[in-house]
DNA sequence: ATTATCTATAGATCTATAGATAATGC
DNA sequence: ATTATCTATAGATCTATAGATAATGC
């Protein structure tokens, strides 16, 4: 047998997951470090042994999460398909990411509302990658618009259509559930049919 | 002179104008009363007395805001227009809501999120009301849908689209403003011109 | 007299650290 | 020896209330 692999079952894994769990859960604020510990197994002060500040350790998780949320563009990016079928393809994979990780939406915004500043360690830190992502997408759809496949639009416009139908329902879960009365399965269900209708309406709002 | 109007700048009015300010910035849990009898002008017991606890302050706060939130779609109904200029004039009349209240999505999925139950409240208070317009737009749907001047679609799914592309700019202003480099004033205009691209999907959205 | 406002404070957190003890690796 | 874990606690909030004083309405 080999030794046991503790990577994932020390307690400062255990306590990294715990908190994952309560700020996504509730955000920063509203998680104390005795409820991580609880959580956890262990008592409060080795929260702040490993991890100095509950700031920090925010600091840890919600870089980790920002980074997915705002990646997931990229990795269609690269292949040799029709601007369209590229486009099909992010939009569902951009919702499928948000279908694994639902909590995700509320954490950053409710983190960026609250706490703007954080916004600058973000921005620098995903310039460079987004930068390059955003001026290939710009290239292709100037192409688009010149052949007249697609009407004239920013590209800005264009991901502000695609972010606002995918992040929204996760967001406003809470309230379509109580507005429509379902219960937590009814809305699973629901939020997994939306995938494909988002596509359809982004790729309506591109017609000539 | 008339003697002076003290509805408004009584303390009683005041407290409550503080606490809406700091509300909407931060939400209930990072809202100290400390911090709103300092905006309001007066010391910390103040507020306890007119108010008695710090929830039932907001309370009174987020009922209010949340019925102007879910209500808007009820304002042009009624009216004898054609189903898509009336659709036109809801969307734009719901859009122009939040440009008058940017942060009001923000009040509303934060609490509504870290607290569920407080939608127990707003249902009874609201599904009367919303049930009855609900009704009233599947019937006119159902009626453009059997003449095929619109593809098959559900309330909740017409709803959703139009909720989540008007909505979400406002929460992820903060996204925007830095994914994009604006400063409030460029903000401010990107969101002003969002409303007639709004507009423009929803109808799309909705060709057979 | 009644209502509005203030000062002071009890009691409940909560974060972060100091210092003691237990477990582990050499 | 070093690292992990615990107990205890200082110091900083924050909410809610009690009790004193000032302002107002009759």
């Amino acid at each position: 047998m080999e030794k046991q692999d503790t990577g994932d079952s020390s307690m400062e894994q255990k306590i990294l997951a715990a908190a994952e769990l309560l700020f996504l859960e509730k955000g920063l604020a509203l998680t104390s470090t005795t409820e991580i510990a609880k959580e956890a197994g262990c008592n409060q002060a080795l929260v702040h042994y490993y991890f100095r500040t509950k700031d920090r350790l925010f600091e840890m998780i919600f870089e980790k999460k920002a980074e997915l949320f705002m990646k997931t563009f990229l990795q269609i990016s690269g292949e040799l398909l029709p601007f369209e079928e590229k486009l099909r393809r992010k939009v569902a994979a951009h919702y499928e990411m948000l279908l694994a990780n639902p909590q995700l939406p509320f954490l950053i915004i409710n983190e960026l509302v609250t706490n703007p500043q954080r916004l600058q360690g973000l921005k620098e830190k995903l310039s460079s990658v987004v930068g390059s992502v955003y001026r290939e997408f710009e290239a292709e759809l100037a192409e688009e618009i010149r052949k007249g496949t697609v009407r004239p639009l920013s590209v800005a416009d264009i991901i502000i259509t695609i972010i606002s139908l995918n992040v929204y329902p996760f967001l406003g879960a809470p309230v379509l559930k109580v507005a429509m009365g379902l219960d937590a399965a009814g809305l699973q269900e629901r939020l997994r049919m939306r995938k494909q209708e988002n596509v359809e309406i982004v790729l309506r709002s591109l017609r000539p």
